[in-house]
DNA sequence: GTGGATCCATGTATGGATCCAA
DNA sequence: TTGGATCCATACATGGATCCAC
């Protein structure tokens, strides 16, 4: 594990450096292991970085870069440089979301200075040729932020009526919640109707990967 | 691990069986492996035991048989049959503990009915040849239960006041408030005098050895 | 395409206690 | 003797995401 960058500008340059790289020899030039494949280590590409980055990993729950404000995200690609999935953001945390505005909320702070990692994610390319791109620095502009904050205003008013597990993916432009658990009989506590306690499925805030695709329109 | 005992008597049946046994012995039973000593596997003999009567092992936060409301405590005796060591109850949680008075308190509730398992724990005698004595099933008498509450009380009031970290191992006369962390560095969330977030050293509640002691007189 | 399901790593928290220096 | 320090196992929470059936 590398130090923390001191700077955006280091920081920035540390991520060039990887640019163009596969992550084979990423791998080998860290000396950690590459996995067969991802179906098993579905994190592995976001560590691997965050290592080569010096993110804070696993620190919670501030961001990445603590003393840049700056968080790390790893974006798959497919055959056409458009994103593959959806972006995983936070948890969602019914008791501690409905005590906050969108502008406290933790889906903002983590969204407000975000660094994208493009990875080439094509199904049948070997994970050892899979090849990062260039980095892409970006922050929500007026825009972006106002359909964020509708979608997170609207999602979190279900939660306040108690309505928590009538929440599908459906729901959001941009931001949407879906399961985040171990599988689909985990449970954690949440907050029924009327603010009693009550057991649901682990959810989490994902950003949907047509607005991914908007942010890398605007940085080609 | 064996199935829950579904009465008090199945579990009384089963605790005198392992009474007179070596630790030696009933680890070869269950297949289970001894340590070369307890320094690196302090809490083994008390595993051992909730494997051989069908504990909940682990399980959070109620007795260790919940269907009967027993709690399981190995307690390990010196060369003239007294406890070599304090007993361990529960954590220390400033902001429940708080929060609820003596009669609905976790440290109550673990006390409230313990199966005492005793275990030769003489420092010179290895492991494999100690052996488990006759089980006690026990209640907090009146008088116990007065002393108990009065120390529980005065602990309390000292965290009400923000005095934690003022809390020695010298407070209490049957029930006293010791370090339980990995190691002297380790911090926990806590509450400041006025309620507000703090971090300090995790502790828990222990009941000294002389009063375990006055129990083991008390059933010969 | 994508909504619902799932997988790994790691840090804490809790439950089992005993160690050891003064 | 014992107050303060420490050790192991296991479960849970969070952060890293991708899988895959429909």
């Amino acid at each position: 594990m590398k130090s923390s960058p001191a700077s955006k500008t280091e920081l920035l340059e540390r991520a060039n450096q990887l640019a163009g790289k596969t992550l084979g020899a990423i791998a080998a030039e860290t000396g950690l292991s590459l996995p067969d494949s991802m179906k098993r280590a579905k994190g592995w590409t976001g560590l691997l970085v965050e290592h080569c980055l010096g993110a804070c990993a696993g620190s919670l729950p501030g961001p990445d870069f603590p003393a840049l404000g700056i968080e790390l995200k790893t974006l798959p690609l497919d055959h056409q440089g458009k994103p593959r999935e959806s972006t995983y953001v936070c948890t969602v945390s019914p008791r501690n979301d409905l005590k906050t505005a969108w502008r406290t909320s933790r889906v903002r702070q983590k969204l407000s200075h975000v660094l994208w990692i493009t990875v080439e994610a094509l199904p049948d390319m070997p994970l050892a040729e899979r090849r990062i791109g260039t980095p892409i620095l970006w922050r929500p502009d007026a825009s972006q932020e106002k359909i964020l904050k509708s979608d997170w205003e609207e999602l979190t008013d279900m939660i306040r009526r108690g309505e928590l597990d009538k929440i599908t993916a459906r729901y959001g432009q941009y931001l949407q919640i879906r399961p985040k658990a171990r599988n689909a009989r985990a449970l954690q506590s949440s907050a029924g109707p009327e603010g009693y306690p009550d057991m649901t499925l682990p959810r989490g805030y994902y950003l949907r990967a047509k607005f991914t695709r908007q942010i890398l329109d605007y940085h080609p």
